[in-house]
DNA sequence: CTTAGCACTCTCTATGGTCAAGTGCTAATA
DNA sequence: TATTAGCACTTGACCATAGAGAGTGCTAAG
């Protein structure tokens, strides 16, 4: 973050951030006169002009046309959010009891955490809410449990230690009495109880690449089945919200609707943005141009990690226009994650 | 179904079908020239003015507006199909193939069988796809297992016949060893087993009004481990290619996006909608109003249940404008449906 | 019953004029 | 020197008008 203060004298910031606050508020393009008036500086429109002819220069605002008032740049927003992040005295209070409330009585059903935090946040925001489970990688094996299913399958079941229980249907090329299983299972917890998932994996490939004669038919079996039941486990990913999007002046012309709904169908691709802004610690804040996706530039997108001391549990955020409101979408976006951090740490 | 030959000579039926295949085709209002010049009828663009009159005054057809051509209503669209499905010759045979060959791939992965239907589904049509797994009542249990999980809380895994697994974990208010566990598990199993999970809910309470009084700890518990288990568990719904639906000239306008955009955010209407739809056999068509579903009125859906003998075990559709082009999405959903059938009747 | 001919209706597009908003520039001012 | 008032200028939004094009309904003739 370069130090803005080298590079704005204090009138203009000001004047650049009521820019963009009253933009924000009112999605026409803000006028010399109106921010005179508006927010009192104590200083003649035509002096605003002169600023504001400044900022456009630098790259802070912009025209639509050489007739109309100014709207904020990418650069622009920046700027303004990072005077935010930076005063911190932005949040609102009531705002976040209301959040919080409407998610305590999420508490019970954690099937249902992700997507239910989706819908709160979108229903509160009114832009898109957006919230990715964790890979169950991260997650530490309790015990696991195997059955035969049929005469040639293996149901393989996970306990981890947060309460996530997955089955896995594996075909195996051969039989296996159900003594044969409970001897590979238990083979299974001695090893791994404890570990995680992605550990685990490393684990066998390790022994694999050490060891790959010595080892017994069992053990080899056993490696085959944990193999594929972890290597099919997939987080998922969960977007709503979209019919309040479409309220929105920003989304009057169709181009931007296209671009949203192919930006969210295309989940692999989100999956992955949100996979790497989750290596962060705390909210993380892209706008317009900033997101390395082609169809996201025209939107912003703020996104926490939520986390149980240093592993990543969940991932959840915000996506709507440039022209957002930075500080109500950014408080939302922590006080959810930090709320499902909460949840994921207390079991 | 109406007699529409009772209702309408063979040459206005000619008219009115030839009316309906072009507005599918172009999205312009269909003048009496057009009708004339490409469908060879051997009538002047004059008679068939009248005769367009007339299908307009019975309400096959309408204009909007006085000077323009005309467009079918629902209820032309309506007769259209019947027709169509009475001939029966429509089907693209290669189109059929291509969706065979597509869908061939997904038979090993039953896990994502209705995502991945649903996606090319999409693709195929250009409209919406969708599809719903069925709801795993109608399942039949072949065994459960019963864990201990932390001190007071119980994982059941169900293990169906058609080879879903699914676990839930049930919170108890008492602490119960392994030993109880398996002896509940083998209650269960013994009771319950061949019965389809509805069977047994209704079962179930049954049995409970019934000797309420006489049963001992144990099985109250197991009822009370099943009950929960089972009632919670959910069919899932799929819907795919909204942004290719976008490009559809019929959504030019903000407001059908909109509608649409609702529609298909509210999964509990719609599901609602498609429950009802696989009770019957066979494909089901719905053209605009004849929808129930306020949201819905101006899209027309076309609705298969995949069926194993009588049993639903999933719904896939389409969802469109009312200019959909009929005989393609009904062989794509008539087919997608039956692929489905053939995959979870097979195990 | 069918058709040719024609007047009529309606949308679509282009055109031009006015209005309001907001700018940039210049000259006056503190 | 920095600020401000004043003013000419630009531009999009809005509206009315006019002409072209497409298609109709009606009438009269075949």
């Amino acid at each position: 973050m370069v130090n803005v203060s080298k590079m704005l004298n204090e009138r203009s910031r000001k004047i650049l951030c009521a820019v963009v606050q009253d933009y924000i508020n009112f999605p026409d393009p803000v006028g010399s006169r109106t921010v005179a008036r508006k927010y009192s500086l104590g200083i003649s429109p035509a002096t605003i002009r002169n600023i504001m002819a400044d900022l456009e220069e630098m790259g802070f605002l912009k025209q639509p046309h050489s007739s109309a008032g100014r709207i904020p740049t990418d650069m622009g927003y920046r700027f303004y959010v990072d005077i935010l992040i930076s005063e911190s005295g932005y949040i609102d209070r009531e705002l976040i009891q209301d959040l919080y409330n409407r998610l305590e009585d999420l508490k019970d059903n954690i099937d249902m955490l992700f997507s239910e935090t989706t819908k709160t946040i979108s229903t509160l925001s009114h832009y898109l809410g957006v919230a990715m489970s964790p890979k169950p990688d991260i997650f530490t094996i309790k015990k696991v449990k195997l059955f035969q299913y049929g005469h040639d399958a293996v149901v393989i079941t996970l306990f981890t230690e947060k309460g996530l229980i997955k089955n896995k249907l594996v075909s195996l090329d051969l039989e296996l009495s159900q003594k044969d299983l409970n001897r590979i299972a238990g083979y299974i917890n001695s090893e791994f109880a404890g570990y995680t998932i992605y550990e685990i994996r490393r684990k066998i490939l390790n022994e694999m690449a050490k060891e790959k004669m010595m080892w017994d038919k069992l053990i080899t079996k056993a490696m085959k089945i944990c193999e594929e039941a972890f290597f099919s486990l997939q987080c998922e990913l969960f977007i709503s919200g979209l019919s309040g999007v479409l309220e929105l002046p920003d989304f009057a012309d169709l181009q931007k609707i296209k671009e949203l709904s192919r930006a969210i169908e295309d989940k692999h691709t989100i999956i992955k943005l949100l996979d790497k802004l989750s290596e962060l610690d705390g909210v993380q804040i892209i706008i317009g141009s900033e997101n390395s996706i082609e169809e996201m530039k025209d939107f912003s997108v703020i996104v926490s990690a939520c986390k149980d001391e240093n592993r990543t549990v969940g991932t959840v955020g915000i996506v709507g226009p440039t022209r957002m409101n930075y500080p109500k979408a950014i408080s939302i976006v922590h006080t959810a994650a930090r709320f499902i951090s909460e949840i994921l740490t207390e079991r």
